[in-house]
DNA sequence: CGCCTGTAGTTGATATTTCTACTACAGTGG
DNA sequence: CCACTGTAGTAGAAATATCAACTACAGGCG
């Protein structure tokens, strides 16, 4: 749990594990708890501006981008790294508010299409202004192009290590 | 919603919001996506290895770093950016569990001081070297040095701002 | 002291997420 | 055609997180 001394190579401990350097272990925890924060004021802030969860709005954001606003569950859940189980209640729940709107799939019996209503539109139309403008005051304006270029390509290869297996 | 041209410079939108770049869309997303799906695989490995909860790690990590392993409840709701309520739920059912203990503060007849205890302790010992391998193999093994430590800036930048805030 | 405001922590209700089991259909190979 | 395996989606229960009071005490100031 403490580290006592500054090696620059990983030690290994009796069991073979490869414990963190103490500079792996600063960024990492600074990559998890400035994360951490950083969810936690973007989901509050659009919640009180819009009254949507970070869960909602990015199921919009997906859906607006897809052709004829629709998309499957299993793709929104693929691209959301949602479980389906997850996903299921969340667009259960936007039907409800008159956000989006299921269908059976005609191609595959086993699917439902999932389309953003009008009313889903002109929600996220007038929420994306507040969620940009919380995205760059929180995260892109403090920090310079380099660093979030350098932010996005690490996670890129993160995402990409994790979507192979 | 969409992009069609490629500026450098963020475009303003009649009411005033500054959108953001291609780049910086990419970025924020891959970051975003990369979070989601790293998050996810590390709580899901752990909960499995383990059967703790990432919550409950990290209450232990930072308890087991204190003088005496035992911080009080707002410390260590600011030091994992939980909220109070959060805690406090989260320690009960570690109370329960026989993973913690909560006896009231001397100085601050309104404190609450949470020790580990011995099963706490004995708890996170056998978890850490998992949860160090996952953490090695989602996310440190796959960045080089230079990726990892830009990724640390970056969110302790992003972090900083957040608690001056 | 007595009042006020702010901090520390808890609690119960509500909302969301996760877990587990289930139905239905697709695709493959006998 | 039929079994078998895998994929798509759902539903209810259990676990966890959030929200909105609420109690209790600290610290400042008249």
């Amino acid at each position: 749990m403490t580290q006592t001394a500054t090696p620059t190579r990983a030690p290994v401990n009796a069991a073979g594990v490869r414990w963190l350097t103490p500079a792996q272990q600063t960024h990492w925890r600074a990559y998890r708890d400035g994360t951490a924060l950083l969810m936690d004021v973007l989901a509050r802030e659009l919640d009180e501006d819009t009254a949507l969860s970070l869960a909602e709005y990015e199921v919009l954001v997906r859906l607006s981008e897809a052709p004829g606003r629709t998309l499957r569950m299993s793709e929104l859940a693929g691209e959301l790294a949602h479980s389906r189980s997850r996903l299921t209640h969340t667009i259960r729940r936007m039907e409800e508010a008159g956000l989006v709107q299921r269908n059976p799939c005609a191609l595959d019996a086993r699917g439902v299409n999932c389309t953003m209503t009008d009313l889903g539109l002109q929600r996220i139309v007038e929420a994306a202004p507040s969620h940009v403008t919380a995205v760059r005051t929180h995260l892109i304006d403090v920090l310079t192009d380099d660093q979030l270029r350098a932010l996005g390509t690490a996670m890129g290869i993160v995402a990409h290590a994790l979507r192979e297996s």
